[in-house]
DNA sequence: TTTATATCATACTTTTTACGTAGGAAAAAG
DNA sequence: CTTTTTCCTACGTAAAAAGTATGATATAAA
C-alpha cells in the first residue's frame, strides 16, 4: 500500500517546477540538483509527464521543461495516476479490472471499490498549486459508498 | 499502491471465519477449499492473524480456528493492518517514521499524511460483520486534514 | 497407546516489480 | 560545428511478493 518513488519524484518534479515557473524552460539539471535525484532518473519520469501532456518540453541548448497549464489547474490526482495507474488498491476493481475466479458473491470487491474512490477523491481534493503553496488548509469531503 | 494478497486473503479468511461462526473450530483445509488458496499458504497468513490475537486456534484433530470475538467487534483495517503494516503510502509518514533526507521544508509531507489518515478512516469505518453481511450500504464520514 | 489430523515454526524457492544505470540518437542555440 | 539539452530504449540489480517444502508439536478418537 505504498506509492512508488517515480510517483513522487513526479510529483516533486511538478511542484518544483510551479515553484519556479518563470515562463522559461527549466532544465532537468537543476531539478535533479535541488530534489537530490539523478537526471537520469529523473529523464524517465518526466518523460513519462510529457507523453501524459502534463508539460511543455524543449530540446536542445537552454532547452527544459515547464508546465502547459497553470499550477491550479492540475489536480495532484491526476499527477500521481500518470505514474502510478488508477490508484485501485486491488486489481479486480481497476481499470481495466481483471478478471477474478471469485467473482461472484465476492464480500470484498465493494469494500475495495470504495477505498478506491476514497483514495481518488483525496487526492484530488488538491491541486498543483496547493501543495506548491503549502496552503493544506483544512478542507472536509464528504463520500459515499 | 495495492494491497497485497496476503493482506486480501487474511479478510477473505475472517470473513469466512465469520460466516462459518457455529462456535467450533474451522479447519485450514475448509476454508482453503471455499477461498481457493492453499493451506499451506493459509497457514502463514492464519498465523500472523493469531499472534496478533485475532484469533482463537486449537491444534490436532478436530482442531482449527476461530474468530477470538464477535465480528462486530473488529474493525476492518485491525485486520489489514496486521497483515499490511500501518496503511501509510510513504514510509516518511508510517510508524515508525523513516527518516528523509528532504524532510525540512517538504512541500508533499503533510499531504501524505493526510492521505494515509484518509485511507484508515475508511477501513476502520467497516466492521468485520458488515462485510460478512455484505452489508455495504451508503455510510458517510467526514474527515479534516 | 497408537493413529490420524491439525496447527505451528521456519526455511527455502521462484517470480515479479521497483529502482536505478547506461549509451547513444535527435534537436536547438550560439 | 560544438555544446547542451531532451528523447528513447535497453539493461542490470536488488528487494519484495508470492508460494512451497519439511518437519515438529499438539489433540482427539479409535
Amino acid at each position: 500500500m505504498k506509492i512508488s518513488t517515480k510517483g513522487r519524484y513526479a510529483l516533486r518534479v511538478m511542484i518544483d517546477l510551479a515553484q519556479h515557473d518563470n515562463g522559461e524552460f527549466i532544465a532537468l539539471k537543476d531539478i535533479a540538483d535541488r530534489q537530490q535525484v539523478t537526471v537520469k532518473y529523473l529523464e524517465q519520469i518526466v518523460s513519462a509527464l510529457n507523453k501524459a501532456g502534463m508539460l511543455r518540453s524543449m530540446r536542445g541548448n537552454s532547452g527544459g521543461h515547464r508546465l502547459a497549464r497553470p499550477a491550479d489547474q492540475y489536480r495532484v490526482g491526476e499527477i500521481l495516476r500518470v505514474m502510478e495507474g488508477d490508484l485501485s488498491p486491488v486489481d479486480c476493481v481497476g481499470d481495466p479490472p481483471a478478471a477474478c475466479p471469485m467473482q461472484e458473491g465476492c464480500a470484498t470487491v465493494e469494500f475495495w471499490r470504495g477505498l478506491g474512490r476514497v483514495v481518488n477523491q483525496y487526492v484530488d481534493s488538491y491541486t498543483l498549486q496547493d501543495l506548491a503553496d503549502q496552503d493544506l488548509t483544512e478542507r472536509v469531503l464528504s463520500y459515499s459508498i
